[in-house]
RNA sequence: GGAGUCGGCCAGGCAGUCGCGGCGCAUUAUUGUGCCGAGGAAAGUCCGGGCUCCGCAGGGCAGGGUGCCAGGUAACGCCUGGGAGGCGUGAGCCUACGGAAAGUGCCACAGAAAAAAUACCGCCUAAGCAUCUUCGGAUGCCGGUAAGGGUGAAAAGGUGCGGUAAGAGCGCACCGCGCGGGUGGCAACAUGCCGCGGCACGGUAAACCCCACCCGGAGCAAGACCAAAUAGGGGGGCAGGCGGCCUUGUGCCGCAGCGCGCGGCCCGCGCGUGUCCCCGGGUAGGUUGCUUGAGGCGCAUGGCGACAUGCGACCCAGAUGAAUGGCUGCCCACGACAGAACCCGGCUUAACGGCCGGCUCCCACU
């Protein structure tokens, strides 16, 4: 049952994606004809390939360059090896850091022995003004340090919020934040 | 149409793109792919449970909680229905709503008197005493009085008639109140029923207290498992010069040896004893607990209802330095309060707005 199940989905969203260059009112239409397939396990297999036939030759064409540019330009990932991950490390930064600050955040910075960066994130309920604006506040800091990617060298890299951040907007965040990762990474490159 | 009231629901939407967490599948050690991915309060941590560990004969005391009645529930301080009292024209809403003849305490200020009360003003009286007298009487004391005034949150039923020196449940009628009975109701309670009593010895129990019922403690950082490095603990194997002692041993003691320290060196003194293996405790770290549940949904049945029972199909976050997001475009009513951390049931607090339904009042029209 699983096996078929799944081979099924897997033809079925091949055409999804296909068929979204085409025509719009197709994927809102996706939702309702879901139950389907469960319950008559052939017969939706059958139908399925044959209505979206002209799509798998557009698409391996389509979509592989914009992939590619996406990793020469940036590498823009977050996976876990980029997260400083438990107590040792975070006090390693602390122990002996290279800072940059400005009014919302100060930032530690200390070299690594990966050939990448590591972000690690200490933003207290208390400074950010409420678990809202802390999510708020980590998720700005982590997307600006994926975009900025391959840009900064190879520093652990602790964010700490500073008193006033929930009055700041996400865009201010972000430029501010931009700045400091840039700044953080030529200081512990010299050194 | 306006105003209100009660109940239920929603919490910007759509598309593209770049990301994040979990699970499945494929590939295989790196990716691909499909599905799923915050709330009505996730909050406060104020109650009640489940679960886990610890404790535990039984009973009592202390301490805490609850408090009209009946039902619902795993349980509750919650919910439903009912009663009583209060608010509102009404739909409706609110109530910490057991006991004040078990006892103790308190009732400020004002007031004459604050609980088996009291005579300040007033009213009445002329028997007695005193004074005055125009000899009619007047005034004071003594005495009667709770109708009137005044004080207070509260002054010991109300109205009327009789009654009286003036008055008074002093008597009577009606109203009110209490007690006993009957009747209705499971009960709280009610009572156009019957009888009795002239009629309350006020209030306060979020004052002590009394009565009834309930309550062991700590919490997922609970608890379980795996387990590096370092130090230390226990056991064993191998290596170990000389002497002594006996309990004859894998023993103990001393000396020598070796290393380190003191010292310029010797003597001397102090400290330590090699290597390998095993065991258990245990730290960092990891795994688990961890999401299928008193689960929500639909239908049927029972019930006024909370809810219960049966059947059907469903799987709907599970992170752990901690995912649920960024950017772009379009639309509109321009988007509040706010972020899971073991899980449920409530309560409370926060909050921009919208939708649906029941009911009430007012206005207009037919």
């Amino acid at each position: 049952m699983p096996a078929i199940s799944g081979a099924a989905s897997g033809s079925r969203a091949r055409s999804d994606t296909s068929g979204l260059n085409n025509e719009t009112h197709l994927p809102t239409k996706q939702p309702s004809s879901q139950p389907d397939p469960r319950l008559s396990g052939p017969y939706g297999d059958q139908e399925r390939p044959s209505s979206s036939e002209p799509a798998p030759a557009q698409r391996p064409g389509a979509a592989l360059p914009v992939k590619t540019e996406n990793d020469s330009c940036r590498p823009a990932g977050f996976p876990r090896s980029y997260r400083l991950r438990n107590a040792n490390q975070f006090r390693a930064v602390f122990n002996e850091a290279r800072r940059a600050s400005d009014q919302n955040f100060t930032l530690l910075g200390r070299c690594n022995d990966k050939n990448h960066a590591r972000l690690g994130l200490a933003i207290s309920v208390k400074s950010a003004g409420g678990a809202v604006c802390r999510n708020r506040v980590k998720r700005a800091a982590r997307e600006s340090f994926r975009l900025l990617g391959g840009d900064i060298s190879s520093v652990d890299v602790v964010v700490m919020a500073r008193r006033g951040i929930d009055k700041k907007t996400s865009a201010q965040m972000r430029a501010s934040l931009d700045k400091l990762f840039r700044s953080i990474s030529r200081k512990c490159a010299k050194s």
